[in-house]
DNA sequence: ATATCGATTATCT
DNA sequence: GATAATCGATATG
């Protein structure tokens, strides 16, 4: 059997607290590297550890979703820290963020790479394409439309679902790893606030997004 | 190997 | 009417 850290899976997974999403994006991207994604459905539980995230500020952000105001779109991102804001993206693909700051104060962190631990057959299939090795195994959630799509979610689905609670069927777990190294660049596929290092990825990780590591 | 482009719709100007 | 926090396919060096 392959030496991996993916098959820890006996460590337990505990939710976080409401008062780590409740600070500053940046503070709160940083320290959601390696913590783990779980969708829990009736028979299946996905798991993926969270290896590259991006930061997106409030009203001051001109890249953020959240600079036109508090409306129907954004209003999760405004409302309690620790919820899923939702939104879909190019007639194409759905994206996660979870609020930060304290309610009545925007802020968000977008999901964009994630390293699947368990239940990658049904990734795939959310997918629709074929696992052949093990360098397949990024083409499921290395990119933030594609975590999206193997975890199934959407908007109708999750948007506003609280990712701090255990009995969510979307939450974010804490199994007790620790992030050894953590690069920042600049976000991707903006164009406003482009020169802003608030993307955070664990260092030299194979799953994050963009570029195959040769 | 990198570059370009089409898909397809919610949201904003 | 234009743009967008993307992806995958196709073209080109």
């Amino acid at each position: 059997m392959p030496e991996s850290h993916a098959l820890t899976q006996t460590a337990q997974i505990h939710p976080l607290d409401r008062v780590f999403f409740s600070r500053d994006p940046r503070r709160v991207a940083r320290e959601l590297l390696g913590k783990i994604l779980i969708r829990q459905a009736a028979r299946t539980r996905l798991t993926a550890r969270i290896v590259e995230v991006e930061a997106y500020l409030g009203e001051n952000d001109p890249a953020a979703h959240s600079a036109a105001g508090n409306t129907a779109r954004t209003s999760v991102l405004f409302g309690p820290p620790g919820h899923a804001y939702v939104y879909f993206i190019y007639g194409n693909h759905y994206c996660l963020n979870v609020s930060c700051e304290p309610e009545g104060r925007a802020g968000g962190v977008l999901f964009r790479a994630l390293e699947p631990l368990s239940g990658m057959d049904e990734m795939a299939r959310a997918r629709d394409i074929e696992i052949h090795g093990p360098e397949d195994l990024r083409k499921l959630t290395s990119g933030p439309g594609r975590l999206s799509e193997a975890f199934g979610i959407t908007r109708d689905r999750d948007n506003g679902c609280d990712l701090a609670s255990a009995t969510s069927s979307l939450w974010i777990g804490d199994d007790g790893y620790r992030a050894r190294g953590i690069q920042a660049t600049r976000r991707i596929g903006i164009t406003k606030a482009a020169d802003k290092p608030w993307r955070y990825l664990l260092d030299g990780n194979p799953f994050v997004s963009k570029k195959m590591r040769k």
